[in-house]
DNA sequence: CCTCTCTAAGCGAACGTTCGCCTTAAGAAT
DNA sequence: ATTCTTAAGGCGAACGTTCGCTTAGAGAGG
């Protein structure tokens, strides 16, 4: 095994004390011009680093945060994990931190456990939570245990509770619903997720907003639930698409891609072009988004933005014992318009 | 800050040193059974875990096994990312390890140190590469400084010289030049990879294979490459289908599910039926593939079972000091035969 | 000449473990 | 009665840091 360079070897060399070499490092020497030189030389020419080990357990201070996700099902791909991570690891690595990455449960007594363990034995100085839901069981277990987090969502619309930084859904899906709405739509359906899904609920509130910006009035027919799946959406739009003349819809918005994607295949399947006949709106940009066919007008996350930040602010707060003012925060994601809503000729007028 | 319970006051709890804990625990006790089912009974109820710092500190273990990756552009997603991910973080937790994310830098020298500095300074026992190119430079570098790791992907076809495990691209490739001669194809192209991708010419060789093994012979025209991408996968085909009619393929085998898309594209785009008039076959088995219209063949990795049983090669080299044999690894891919190869009506006979 | 202050650096202790050797007492063997 | 063995557990040291107090020596002030 590799035997490294420890703060005794240095002092050795300098012809000091290790402690002094100690206090040179972190800038907390009373020394002689001269000497703290000589000493950063030394470390220089024997590349020295400290120990990792040492200075935590002296320091009582891992540097690392933890963080976990629930995987997505095989048939899914998650579009922002690889983006999200690589951000946060960034931001970390900035600030001379790393991530500790930790199996996701479904179990959440056991998920809690592990979230103490972690904390406990010093492995972690913190988490970061994301993708929170309404029975978010961990956050209030970690309020009250005092162990230090940030949060990727809230609990709900008006949650003050614990800092975080989430994406303003219903911002992002009134877009959509204005840019349709622009286009000559009236009839505007929406494909959103079961009551019980906090963040679909607040995408779902974008879809009245914009409703009720364009003085239309909620049609309980033109809304339909489900999970946020390609099947769902493609039931459901067939569904959509059978209604009388007079109400059948003119326009989907679609609470992720998944659904949209769906929801142009069964507009296909009737022999209707979307975007010319239908137009078609998701929530996500997953990659895909712009290679299907058509290209689908949807809904982007600046997820990198969300990463840095939260890692910056969790770290923040574990150097300083306060959090940065707005401890929570809303941030508008960006409708990115491509040609599932372009082509459309409304009817009369 | 939570103050965690130490081994001194299990010790003072149970009336004994606290070193004698520490050997009950370790299972290296000489103890008395009363005694030691009463230092257990201590522990439980003062819900002790021994504390992370101070044994890392002490057995010069951290039990964290270090990864990066190179993160997918903007446009694309890593289908694989999610469950190798979490295949790797479950095996490790099984044996009491974590693992460390870190971020991966573009510039060689700068990954270098990262790996050197995460060992050096003992947050990590050891690594996890993957996607391993001809040129890694990571591979020599960690071998010459003796720091552990083990590979998915390997330097080249016949390289030996760590351990490693691969799927066997060329297999994969054979199989579904297997299936579309097969089905009555004779003019089958491949969509391969830039002459510097090693993933590229396993994959390509399988191509070779299933030509020879259906006597076929190798035709150069019908070979296209470039960047795995939906752009150069509808180009390319576009190009094979504007060949003569004597030498335009009735199939195209595709070195990725990106390129396939493309490739379905395309041939839509000239007003042929993918599947019905030409036979296209990805690699990946995207989450998507199964959604595509029509659904596509694609050849899919046993990414968890690869990514389980990476770690777990670790971790035991790590606690035994020698690898298991076998020390490298091909395993085979599965072919997933969907609509995008069926339905096709030879010419002729 | 004596005290005081300041600078530069040393020193002991502590963080929470694990490791190897030592001690004690009791019983067995001589 | 003396020595030997064994079981049961104690003890000091060490892993590599950081922290806070102490000290040696030089120069200033009275």
């Amino acid at each position: 095994m590799f035997k490294s360079v420890t703060l005794k070897e240095v002092a050795a060399e300098a012809g000091v004390s290790y402690q002094t070499v100690s206090k040179v490092i972190n800038n907390k020497a009373n020394v002689s011009p001269e000497t703290e030189k000589r000493i950063w030389q030394v470390i220089a020419d024997l590349n020295y680093t400290p120990n990792y080990r040492g200075r935590s357990l002296r320091r009582q201070r891992s540097n690392t945060i933890g963080y976990t996700w629930e995987p997505s099902p095989p048939e899914q791909t998650n579009p922002i994990l690889d983006s999200f991570l690589h951000s946060m690891f960034r931001a970390a690595e900035e600030k001379g931190y790393y991530m500790l990455c930790f199996p996701f449960h479904a179990d959440d007594a056991r998920m809690l456990q592990v979230y103490q363990q972690l904390y406990n034995t010093g492995r972690v100085d913190g988490f970061i939570l994301s993708r929170l839901n309404y029975d978010e069981s961990s956050v209030p277990y970690l309020l009250e245990n005092k162990i230090p987090f940030v949060g990727f969502g809230r609990l709900d619309d008006h949650d003050q509770s614990f800092p975080y930084m989430d994406v303003d859904g219903g911002n992002g899906i009134a877009q959509a619903m204005d840019h349709l709405v622009s286009l000559g739509h009236r009839k505007i359906a929406a494909l959103a997720w079961p009551e019980n899904s906090r963040v679909g609920n607040n995408r779902l509130e974008g879809y009245f907003t914009g409703l009720a910006t364009a003085g239309l009035r909620r049609n309980p027919n033109l809304i339909m639930r489900g999970e946020g799946t390609l099947e769902v959406g493609f039931e459901a739009t067939s569904h959509l698409l059978n209604l009388p003349e007079e109400i059948r819809p003119t326009a989907i918005v679609c609470m992720n891609d998944m659904m949209a994607i769906g929801a142009m295949q069964a507009i296909r399947s009737v022999g209707l072009q979307p975007g010319r006949d239908i137009g078609v709106t998701g929530f996500d940009d997953s990659p895909t988004a712009r290679y299907l066919n058509p290209p689908l007008t949807s809904i982007s996350q600046p997820i990198p933005t969300i990463g840095e930040n939260l890692m910056k602010r969790l770290i923040d707060y574990l150097e300083t014992g306060t959090y940065q003012e707005p401890r929570c925060e809303l941030i508008a994601p960006k409708l990115e318009i491509r040609e599932s809503t372009m082509g459309y000729v409304p009817a009369k007028g």
